[in-house]
DNA sequence: AGGCGGTGTTCAGAAAAAATGATGGGCGCG
DNA sequence: CGCGCCCATCATTTTTTCTGAACACCGCCT
């Protein structure tokens, strides 16, 4: 049994002639009367009386003309549905995130990719930024943002923005920060990221012409750890402005307003995987998104607002 | 776009290999490969990933591969159905029934016709003796009973039963009736049935001997008129003694035990169709209701049971 | 590094299936 | 009774599909 008799036999019901059916199928009407023969010996079914006036459906040939129907109908929904993906991209895609997704515009991107790529979909994933580009590598996710610079060679990344960062203090320590210079700052208690997190070699470059190390009380490795030591007075640590903003409007911390290092913000793929229709799409939407001239995170919001 | 090359499509996606496939399909590799490629190029999607370790579904594969599920179910359906249907007998069957339902007994037969031929739907209607033959022999029925004899040499009929009559007469004519003779009960007034109807050769005939016709006041044509007409004491008529014991029991007549008439109950289908399979399929379980040992009609229940 | 075993692809020729065009038989209609 | 319309059949051609061998690729194991 194939769809092509099963055309031809809803054909023939529809028209009650095999002469008609044959016109209309651009076929001779000996092909379609064998199709009909041979499809009646596998169903072992009589579905067609002959008449000298045409061809009329049995009784039972009613019944299986409805099933033909879906048959064909199924069939005919498969393939458009086939030819409206080939237009379509499809997939999934896993995304590191490494910090707050509201400040990565992890909602707008979304939104973007419903509306340009609706059958992709998108699995955001929030793990550490040093955890994210070994896993890109891994495969153990698709695509990733991140802050500093990327050591590995097989990613390739785009830098997104340059966020800036501000140094902040418990709010307590107001007058201590207030006027000190990067050498007071040093000697204060810091509270300091581990080793391979991108935070802590931008500290680090800070401090580089000092001939003091700065002193370090703690080190972490999230941002929400580094807010919570400073609203616990443990040290001063480093943050995004607006991070620092917000816990300076709240009365949390104190923001010094002496040099604001920029942390470049980077979006990575595997390089063997960047041309990947997904992977691509999704990465475009990306760079478009923060690249965009109205967007520009690393611009303005420099020193401090005085009115 | 056919069947065989859906089924090869989730053969492969389930196996995950084109050889293993293959031999599932009992066909060579290279068969499958070319159906594969054609279905692929039919659709302009990729439906695999082919890697060196196999064929893996591709996310768009993936969402095909349902459809094509579904297509397949399809059409499974349809020939299993078909092979369901080989077996049956379908169709419909228009078989005019001309006196009680009841006395008919087509419940039973429309039971035993769901039992043993589900997909025969009876249609049954009523109309008079009289019109049944005609309408068979012009095909507005496809079989049906009647009373009486058949004078169609076109139709084949079977004798289902010799069913026992009996005079009656309006309730207040009891003593009228009593111990009258044949030629008593001719000079009082009759109910006739028209000269088509078999009742009326049959009362002819009780009168044949005699001299002078009976009293003959009114014509009707169908039994629920002259039950009417003996309620309303128009005057004597014959009846099924079924019916007859009936309107006794309620008080609405009274019977003559002298002569109990009988009159053949037929079943009638034209001879050309009679062997087709509904039709005859009908008529055995007809014949084998009526004909049946246990249920003969035409036996017992003779005279006035006195007690 | 090189061979081995697994994969899918390609190709030319063989086999099978389907379509063709001519022929013939049945039936209704004028 | 013949004509026109219908479908079935048949030998033949055309198209499609299948086959088997050769090949390329990749991971794996030695």
């Amino acid at each position: 049994m194939e769809l092509y008799q099963l055309k031809t036999f809803v054909k023939i019901a529809e028209e009650g002639s095999l002469t008609k059916a044959a016109e209309l199928l651009f076929t001779s009407q000996p092909a379609i009367s064998a199709q009909i023969k041979a499809l009646e010996e596998e169903l072992g079914v009589a579905l067609f009386d002959r008449t000298s006036r045409g061809m009329q459906l049995t009784a039972k040939g009613r019944l299986l003309y409805a099933q033909a129907l879906d048959t064909l109908n199924a069939a005919a929904k498969l393939k458009s549905d086939a030819q409206q993906l080939q237009k379509e991209l499809v997939g999934e895609i896993r995304i590191g995130v490494h910090t707050d997704f509201d400040f990565m515009r992890i909602g707008e991107l979304h939104r973007l990719l419903q509306t340009e790529h609706p059958r992709v979909s998108p699995y955001f994933t929030q793990s550490m930024s040093m955890d994210i580009l070994p896993d890109i590598r891994r495969g153990a996710l698709d695509a990733g943002f991140f802050f500093g610079p990327c050591q590995l060679a097989d990613l390739t990344t785009w830098v997104l923005a340059e966020v800036p960062m501000r140094i902040v203090a418990p709010a307590d320590w107001a007058d201590r920060v207030d006027k000190a210079s990067l050498e007071d700052l040093a000697r204060l208690p810091w509270v300091y990221t581990s080793s391979t997190c991108p935070f802590f070699s931008l500290t680090q470059e800070l401090f580089a012409d000092l001939d003091e190390e700065p002193n370090k009380v703690a080190y972490v490795d999230s941002e929400d750890a580094v807010r919570e030591l400073i609203r616990a007075n443990a040290g001063l640590s480093m943050l995004r402005v607006d991070d620092a903003a917000r816990l300076q409007a709240n009365g949390e911390a104190v923001c010094w307003y002496g040099e604001t290092p920029r942390i470049a913000l980077g979006f990575a793929v595997q390089r063997q995987r960047a041309a990947e229709p997904v992977i691509n799409a999704v990465q475009s939407l990306i760079t478009d998104m923060w690249l965009a001239p109205d967007n520009v995170v690393s611009s303005g919001t420099g020193g401090p607002s005085h009115d």
